[in-house]
DNA sequence: CCGAAATAGGTGTTACAACATTCAATTGAT
DNA sequence: ATCAATTGAATGTTGTAACACCTATTTCGG
C-alpha cells in the first residue's frame, strides 16, 4: 500500500512533499511498533528507554545529564525531569560529580540494567523481523539516503530563512 | 557526519538497529526544520497544520472528524480537542452533519484557508531545498525503501507477539 | 417497532513536553 | 582575590498527549 493510499490523499504529491510524508509516516509506524511491543509491556516510554540505552552503552560511572542530553534522539529533551522519573522508578540513580559539583552523574541501577537486559531479546527479535523485509543492501542504501537527507536538512537549518 | 558520530555511539550498530535509529533521527531533524521554519512563525503545531493540510485537500464542505483522524499521520490523534483549538483560533469551524447527527463536519474558515496559503510558499521552498540534497532517483529510491519498511512493520504489528 | 450493540464525538484526568526562569558552582578577566 | 559572565541542573508554568469514560445517535436483530 503506497503513501497516498494510506493517507487517502487524492492528488499526486511533489517529490519533496512525498519524502517528508514518507519519513514522518514511517517513523510513526516504527514508534507504534516499538511502543506496543517493547515499551508498553515494561511500562516505560520511548524517551525513558532512550536514556537507559544511552547509559548502557556508556561507562560504568554513568554520564552527566548534559552528556545524556547530547545523545538523545530528541534534542532538548527535558532530561532532568526524565531522569527524575527514572529515579522514582528505581531504574537509575543520581550521583554528584566529583570534578564539577554543578554536574550530576546518572547511573543505571541493578534494576535498570536488568530492564535493559530484559528488553534486549525482544528488541533483537524485532530488528530481525525488520531485516527480513529489506535486503542487507537495501538497508545500507536506506541508511545512506537518510544520512544524505539529514545532511541536507542540517544545511537548510543553518541557512535560516525559509519564506 | 554519520549516525554513530552524531549520537556519539561508540560501538558498531547492527543493521536493524541502525535502520531504526536512522528513521527516528531523520524524522527528528525534519520535525525541527518544519517546526522552526513553518509552524512556529505562524504559532501553530505540526498536528494543527496536519489538520489544515488535510482539510485543504478535501471537499469544500470539509471532513467529518473521523475522516480527519483517518488521514492524520499520527494515528489516534486527539482530533476533537485538536479541532477545538483550531476553532478557538478561528482557523476552522464545526458544522453539524446533515446525514448523521452524531457526525461533525470540520471546515476551513477564510482565515484557515489564508494561513494554509501563506504556508504554501515557504513549504515549497523547503521542499525545493531538500530536493537539492537528493537526486530525483535517490528520492524515488528512498520513498520506495521506506514503503517497504512500512510494509514490514505493518506485518510485524499484525503478528503481534515479540518477546 | 423495540432494545441491545455499535458508532461518533466530546470530556475528565493524568502524565509528559516545551518554554522560561532560578539558583548554585565554575570560569576568566582584571 | 574579586566580580561579572557562563555553565549545569532543577523547577514553575502552560499546553498538549494518552488513557479512559460518557452521552447522544444510529444500526440491526428480533
Amino acid at each position: 500500500m503506497n503513501l497516498r493510499e494510506e493517507l487517502l490523499i487524492g492528488k499526486p504529491l511533489e517529490a519533496g512533499q512525498e519524502t517528508i510524508l514518507a519519513v514522518l509516516l514511517t517513523r510513526e509506524y516504527l514508534a507504534r511498533l516499538l511502543d506496543e511491543q517493547l515499551f508498553k509491556p515494561e511500562r516505560i516510554t520511548d524517551q525513558q528507554y532512550n536514556v537507559l540505552r544511552i547509559l548502557k552503552g556508556g561507562p560504568p560511572e554513568g554520564y552527566l545529564v548534559r552528556e545524556v542530553r547530547r545523545r538523545m534522539i530528541v534534542r532538548n529533551a527535558d532530561v532532568p525531569r526524565l531522569v527524575g522519573r527514572l529515579v522514582a522508578n528505581g531504574l537509575v540513580r543520581r550521583k554528584e560529580d566529583p570534578v564539577d559539583r554543578r554536574g550530576c552523574r546518572v547511573q543505571l541501577t541493578a534494576q535498570g540494567t536488568a530492564l535493559e537486559a530484559r528488553l534486549a531479546g525482544p528488541q533483537a527479535t524485532l530488528c530481525g523481523k525488520l531485516e527480513k523485509s529489506l535486503s542487507p543492501e537495501a538497508i545500507a542504501t536506506l541508511c545512506g539516503l537518510l544520512e544524505d537527507l539529514r545532511t541536507g536538512i542540517r544545511e537548510t537549518l543553518e541557512n535560516k530563512p525559509a519564506g
